[in-house]
DNA sequence: TTGAAAGCGTTACCAT
DNA sequence: ATGGTAACGCTTTCAA
């Protein structure tokens, strides 16, 4: 009824006769090395099938000072987004023996600070953080303490640290001629107030675009998203209440363009007759709705691949000083009903 | 540059003269009970905060043999219901000082098998799981050994292990009932080939309001979602364009909602004039979906807060035999465009 | 009121 | 070829 105690490598030693440490050489592989005999590797193997000995990893943690824990520190875990970034992130890690713990930051300074400072203390291996505003110094002490860390989605400039993140400005300029080319001269940018880097590069992209075109344009920016706060929905009803002349929108994610969608709808703006929509970040929905909506798609899988190979590798350097490595990845434009 | 090494209990003791002893019983609160001089405490304390010094939690974890961690078996961390579920239990989580490991098990026996096995060599102290086909053996040893666990979203009748889960088979009655009031006498039932307990009693609760109202039904059942699979969406849009009868579908799921919702759009089948549509498992897009589709709402906060008090019960009885909790919550029937 | 020391399960150095 | 043992950092019993 009772948990039946662990067997340990003692319990096993003493059952075979031998000594701790010959039990431990075999169990990892370092038997030959030791010229240990065949016939003792292969008893005591067999005993460990037998019983079905595992060793401890906490034990081992503290022993070597590795968990073989990556911690996934996310915006907002149960954004779609960043939920399958960790699906296909945890599946390499478990390939690699690796085990992701995850956290919410909420884009919070203080509450990713101590975070930070907690999984420090449980001895994690390496750190993939979405990196809320002003956490330089603390990214910046990860890294002198010698923690293995990746950014993604967004970067800091003042800070050398590895990330992986797409062609924000590129893409963003790519869709915003995109809107031009149908035909749209009077632009409008969506998004919402915020220093990340990604926001800032989307909207330079966009900017650049049509003054390069010399189309006019204007920019609409909402409060962070803060359950506290008055729905984008209800901001973006107005905006474009008071302003019929608006024939291109580039919202800046998808969760603004499912927002501004609505709205369109009770104002009555047909999509595409009378205003074009691109949205960054595309999403299983702009493919079901009516009509379809053109968006800017991220790698997902290259994203993941590439930080978890960014992250393996410097695991591997531990205690080396590693060359941060910074990957930039192309998006896709995929061009549906809505700019037609 | 290089990790300065983190300072232990045995540095503290030594810089101020004392003995590890005094230190760690300060540490953890139990200065008092051992009657040390305030003077001392106070000493100590303030020395402690001036470095900042973290207990490490590898060694308390090997010490006390508990570590803080619970894991998260999701069928798929990236599924939104799973992702949300994730989010809420991670809040409560870390309110309680534990962390949150995750996996996802793809309804894979095998795979939770190992995933388990894998945990209980890192001392987690408790589980979450969705269950897989055939995990009763698995989820009973567990529990003969004493680990807390979990289920949700699906139960093991077999195993008397504590669960959280909704009231499928009533909701399903209720929405079905829906279609019925509202004028269907055609139903049908799109589900998934599944032995999953939600899928069964959604099924049930479908079969019994018809057969109660004396309505001709039936059941369109996909082989599990596989990537390697055909596209439920074809199979769907073959189906109903032999079947133009139909005038009510019940969808056991969001996602093949979305993909049936697609094929009537294809087969010109409009909705809610030709035929009504309800759907288990509500969702974002179904708000922004023409028509609004009409949904059953499952309460996913409340299952959260469930999980978690009935998790964090549990831990608080450990080596005592605790008895299962068994929860079954309400959902909520959004009546939306799709049954008008 | 404080300290010494055992022990949690491992690994790896140093003997033999 | 194999074994003894210190060490990882902490908690807690027992002794002083």
């Amino acid at each position: 009824m009772m948990a039946k105690k662990r067997v340990s490598i003692k319990d096993i030693a003493k059952k075979l006769g031998i000594s701790i440490t010959t039990v431990s050489f075999i169990i990892n592989g370092k038997a030959r090395e030791q010229r240990i005999s065949e016939e003792l590797i292969k008893k005591v193997q067999d005993y460990i099938d037998e019983i079905g000995y595992k060793p401890n990893h906490v034990a081992q943690s503290l022993r070597l000072g590795k968990s073989k824990v990556i911690v996934f520190m996310a915006e907002d875990i149960s954004n779609q987004f960043f939920a399958s970034i960790a699906r296909l992130i945890e599946e390499k890690a478990y390939q690699n023996g690796y085990k992701i713990i995850y956290c919410s930051t909420d884009n919070d300074h203080e509450k990713a600070k101590e975070l930070i400072s907690t999984f420090k203390m449980r001895n994690v291996d390496g750190f993939i953080i979405t990196p809320t505003p002003n956490l330089e110094k603390d990214i910046k002490n990860l890294l002198d303490e010698g923690f293995p860390v990746v950014l993604f989605d967004r970067w800091i400039p003042d800070v050398s640290c590895s990330h992986v993140i797409v062609q924000n400005e590129e893409s963003a300029y790519q869709g915003t001629m995109h809107l031009i080319e149908k035909g749209c001269r009077n632009l409008c940018f969506v998004s919402v107030m915020s220093t990340q880097s990604q926001m800032i590069d989307r909207a330079r992209g966009f900017r650049k675009a049509a003054q390069d075109s010399n189309v006019d344009y204007q920019e609409c920016l909402l409060k962070f998203h803060n359950l506290a706060e008055i729905e984008p929905y209800e901001k973006l009803l107005e905006f474009f209440e008071q302003r019929p002349g608006i024939d291109g929108v580039f919202f800046a994610t998808n969760y603004l363009a499912f927002e501004g969608l609505q709205a369109m709808g009770v104002l009555q703006r047909q999509v595409p007759e009378k205003l074009k929509v691109v949205s960054f970040d595309d999403h299983y929905f702009f493919n079901l709705y009516k009509p379809k909506i053109t968006a800017i798609e991220q790698p997902l899988e290259m994203i993941a691949e590439k930080l978890m190979e960014t992250m393996l590798e410097h695991l591997g350097e531990l205690d080396k000083v590693y060359k941060p490595v910074k990957v930039v990845l192309a998006n896709r434009l995929n061009e549906r009903e809505s700019t037609l």
